[in-house]
DNA sequence: GGGATGACCGGCT
DNA sequence: GAGCCGGCCATCC
């Protein structure tokens, strides 16, 4: 383990920390953020990391198909969708039924900065 | 130091 | 309309 992390991962998890209560946000549009959106990869990896920090809200991270790949790394995998479902959103079979409506639209916040 | 993997995305077939 | 392939960045072995 790094004791600093690269910019890379503090700008994601600056980013994943302002997601709203009840709201959700995706790979592409926080790799987009960060200036990298040709590697939402480097965003699932840090988000693995930022795994180990309460203070992310990693669950409310999915991918652009609005469903819970991540989900297996939570514990318990259900940990994804209960923490979810507590926030008001609507989950079936690991896919965000309100996704476009849960939706976090960070252009429009633009409080992230 | 090199090769391989990963909570992905986009384009092409 | 659905499935397959490649590619980017960062970390791990």
């Amino acid at each position: 383990m790094r004791k600093e992390l690269s910019e890379t991962y503090q700008q994601i998890y600056t980013i994943v920390q302002q997601i709203p209560s009840g709201k959700v946000c995706t790979y592409g549009i926080i790799a987009q953020l960060i200036g990298t959106h040709f590697s939402a990869r480097v965003v699932g990896y840090a988000l693995r990391h930022a795994h180990g920090y309460p203070e992310i809200p990693a669950h409310r991270v999915v991918n652009r198909n609005g469903l819970l790949t991540g989900r297996l790394h939570f514990h318990p995998p259900e940990l994804m969708q209960i923490l979810l479902e507590k926030e008001g959103i609507c989950i079936q079979n690991n896919h965000i039924q309100d996704f476009k409506e849960c939706l976090w639209n960070p252009l429009e916040d633009a409080n992230y900065l």
